[in-house]
DNA sequence: TGACTCATGTCAGAAGTCTGACATACGGTT
DNA sequence: AACCGTATGTCAGACTTCTGACATGAGTCA
């Protein structure tokens, strides 16, 4: 018991959740303005790069379920940012478009988040940059590995 | 528009979400069995390394409002895991202990979520681990700076 | 062709978290 | 002492996301 818990203060996934934390306050701190949510700009910016991805799709990019993704496709439809056929070409699968104005609401959101990165990045030379993405693509790496599949047998 | 949007393969912030979320999902998986949320266990691992944090100092140590974690509270006390004294004996500050049944409920979920982080670490030495730590705090340092204080005028 | 597996879109209900608001208590200032 | 800004605990309502469930369609294999 004389490493009982997992120390908070050197804890990689402690840490990794403050930070995640502190980034997605100061997303929410700058898109709040702009009437738009996390999740709401990552549909939008997703589909801004990616046009034509599905609501599955959509939802594995911004790590939400299908489901949660379904209702925020509904609304943003509704208030004419995105667009869906209303029958599908082949399959279930939906493709989801940006309308006019979903890019243009897109394009403040975009200016305001990279602001925030930058303040992010603003200590860390190029290579800590790169370091710092290798270094989290090796965390997700990891995690991915039999993912669950010893607790989900 | 050469590079209107923030590229996502290469993005930081969305790599960080990216491990973020991953960490978060494992964790669940494999607090499930437990019948233990991630908040759950972070409150508990809290009072364990610091008894008598109040309400707030436990909302900001697991990064949710003091609204949701007096939610959680009141939960975890009427289960018998923490115990508060009914009126604080300076200001309104309500110090939380963990009972035997919450310390108990705590080993399982601490030796859980460990084999989580080791596996989380496994594609990474020692002094990558410290540099991660390093990166990550440098991060939160940038991210508080000056934070939504120009949007919060 | 038929059966099986997998992925998708969607609906409904439950759970967690958030914002807004209020009363209370401390600390420093006047 | 009186005031003011800050922090805390708490209640209430709303929003977001989740889990569970169902039907549909593609792909594989016998």
């Amino acid at each position: 018991m004389s490493q009982d818990g997992i120390d908070l203060e050197t804890s990689v996934g402690y840490l990794l959740k403050e930070a995640s934390s502190a980034l997605r306050a100061a997303m929410e701190a700058v898109l709040r303005p702009l009437g738009m949510t996390v999740t709401h700009y990552s549909c939008l910016e997703l589909l801004s790069q990616r046009p034509g991805l599905s609501n599955s799709e959509l939802a594995r990019g911004a790590f939400v379920t299908r489901q949660s993704m379904n209702v925020l496709l509904q609304a943003l439809e509704r208030d004419g940012y995105v667009t869906r056929p209303v029958e599908a070409r082949v399959g279930k699968v939906l493709p989801t478009q940006l309308t006019p104005r979903g890019r243009h609401s897109l394009e403040k959101a975009t200016a305001a988040v990279r602001s925030v990165e930058v303040r992010m990045l603003s200590g860390m030379t190029r290579e800590e940059q790169a370091a710092a993405s290798g270094m989290l693509r090796s965390i997700v790496q990891s995690l991915r590995t039999t993912e669950g599949s010893e607790q989900q047998g």
